[in-house]
DNA sequence: TAGTGTCT
DNA sequence: AATC
């Protein structure tokens, strides 16, 4: 038996009940997604939300979907159009659909059909605090979190915030994945160190896929 | 409601 | 790490 140097065991790394990060499984996309990336920013530019508590996230996002997740002093929500333009969000991308639609699958999710993607910029020194997706109204469809240029430190908790976290590193091309019984965990990004990746320079993207209702 | 941030 |  002649040994596959074409073909090689991606790893995975085992995050509990119903959550795991896919190393590289979005790799063959990878190309295709922040082409797409790049589509999306004209429709729906990237912008710093504001905090309930009045504070500004360092992170810039954009949605994707029928609804996209905003935070501004009224609160955290879902809404069917960008608060920026008063124009309805872009569709989410074909070549998106089918990535989390397969890796929601390899977890044991059917039929993943989201209907938001929070799109995520991420430039050295920003960060994502501890937090749970919980402005869903269906709990039962999992998270699905895509990784794209410089890697990050992954924070993993437990169900309460005073849980301890786990760091895990996502490189480009890494998707986590969370749901049932873990699809509250608490979750977010260290502060992100200086680099440069070949296709996205000094940004980390992250793609989050949620079915909302 | 709000802590997806900031301070100690 | 702990706090609000």
């Amino acid at each position: 038996m002649l040994p596959d140097l074409f073909s090689f065991e991606r790893r995975r790394v085992d995050l509990g009940p119903g959550a795991a990060i896919l190393g590289g499984f979005a790799l063959d996309q990878a190309d295709a997604l922040l082409e797409q990336i790049e589509r999306l920013s004209l429709l729906a530019p990237f912008r710093h939300m504001q905090t309930p508590g009045g504070r500004r996230m360092s992170v810039a996002m954009l949605n994707a979907g029928s609804l996209g997740w905003v935070s501004d002093l009224s609160g955290y929500r879902y809404e069917r159009t960008d608060p920026q333009t008063g124009w309805n969000w872009p569709p989410i991308p074909p070549v998106f659909l089918e990535l989390a639609s397969q890796a929601a699958q390899t977890l044991g999710f059917e039929a993943f059909v989201p209907d938001a993607c929070l799109i995520n910029r991420y430039a050295p020194g920003t960060r994502l605090s501890l937090h749970q997706d919980r402005d869903e109204q269906d709990h039962h469809a999992p998270i699905i979190s895509v990784s794209l240029g410089l890697p990050a430190t992954f924070l993993w908790g437990g169900l309460e915030r005073r849980d301890r976290t786990t760091r895990y590193r996502l490189t480009h091309g890494d998707v986590a994945v969370w749901g049932g019984p873990s699809r509250l965990m608490f979750h977010g990004i260290s502060e992100l160190k200086d680099g440069v990746h070949p296709l996205t320079g000094a940004l980390r993207y992250n793609l989050t896929f949620r079915k909302t209702r």
